[in-house]
DNA sequence: AAAACGAGGTTACAGGTGTAAACTATATAT
DNA sequence: ATATATAGTTTACACCTGTAACCTCGTTTT
């Protein structure tokens, strides 16, 4: 039940349609992602490689294979997120805080109690 | 001078030595790069495709071309963390921060206040 | 029953990415 | 001047990713 990496983010998408509803047959996913644009062919070749990098796992069931994802929701984020903050942002939400706060409207005294409140966090 | 997409996680590093020094000859992009452990000719090849993008524009000089970066900074961290956030936040700052909150060290009352600020931030 | 549709499996194929070697011309060190 | 290193250019190559088609069984629809 490991952090399985290199998920792509097409195969995310997917990944989130089975947080969402887990077990969900592959005409479940298929409707789930009617406004994704991609065939059928293409939602199958995404769950196939999902499975095939130990992010899902099967159970038969009568109307065909329930897929479950095997990775946690919040822990993937979490690792998503620090892969991007190391690669964007030298690791530091500071940094990322010092940019977003840029182009926002807060006021300085409110954008200083924000950076405050990151600092604490980030021990 | 607009923002090229599609710029990989290698070819970043080497933006981020033009970012932190703007003029480089290839062989100071080079040491820059001592200790990422790629060959010469691969940081070459990083140096090439960029230019092929239009993220690198160089001039000539006594010593050999001299690179700069043709895409500002900030902006490209801005591109790249709106892409972050929609691909794994669905678009929301706070969704990114309630979950960074979850293995912080913040009070409640802290983590709301935090919140609070968001929330403006992002209106 | 014949046609259409869905699930599962296999194969495909172009473009991007990581990672480099080879060749050439020039500059530098011995 | 000769060997070496550097810069610039061209070529390579495997793997990943987006995006499917095709084939084969069943199942459902007409």
């Amino acid at each position: 039940m490991e952090s399985v990496k290199n998920i792509s983010e097409s195969e995310w998408k997917v990944l989130e349609v089975l947080w969402e509803k887990p077990g969900s047959l592959i005409g479940e996913i298929r409707t789930a992602l009617a406004d994704s644009g991609w065939s059928y062919s293409t939602i199958k070749t995404l769950v196939l490689r999902l499975t095939q990098k130990g992010a899902l796992y099967t159970k038969e069931s009568p109307h065909g294979k329930m897929y479950y994802p095997a990775v946690d929701e919040d822990k993937s984020r979490r690792d998503e997120t620090k892969h991007f903050l190391d690669r964007i942002y030298n690791g530091s939400v500071r940094m990322l805080f010092s940019n977003l706060v840029k182009d926002s409207k807060l006021s300085d005294k409110e954008a200083e109690e924000l950076m405050e409140l990151i600092d604490k966090m980030e021990d």
